[in-house]
DNA sequence: CGACTGACGGTGC
DNA sequence: TGCACCGCCAGTC
């Protein structure tokens, strides 16, 4: 079932406090070279109770395109803050100033 | 079975 | 340096 996206999580749970990770940056740590889509997939799949940091996870762009049915558009934007990560506004939408990528 | 879409990334212009 | 198009993997129509 999620078998495939076993990595794509084991990746994430080693993201550490206060830092974020691209998609693409993810992907790579879980072996799959310009996986990012598949992310992005695997997180939709991801419940809303789910222990892992899904809120690290942000595209290259530093923007916030997480559009999760089961969680409120700036829930993301308060856990981050709550982890240091300084988050802007703009337009609706939630951008990551100086994202300290984990690489 | 075939084509389009999608929580994206990289390269080209 | 910024914007646009193409490419990849899986899922859904």
């Amino acid at each position: 079932m999620n078998s495939t996206y076993q990595p794509i999580y084991d990746a994430l749970a080693e993201v550490p406090y206060g830092m974020v990770i691209s998609y693409g940056g993810l992907a790579k740590k879980a072996g799959l070279f310009r996986g990012a889509r598949m992310v992005g997939w695997a997180l939709s799949q991801l419940p809303a109770g789910s222990l892992l940091p899904w809120h690290r996870v942000i595209n290259h762009k530093g923007m916030l395109s997480i559009v999760n049915p089961h969680v409120h558009a700036g829930h993301q934007k308060e856990l981050l803050e709550a982890e240091g990560v300084r988050i802007i506004e703009k337009d609706g939408t939630f951008w990551v100033e100086n994202p300290p990528w984990f690489s």
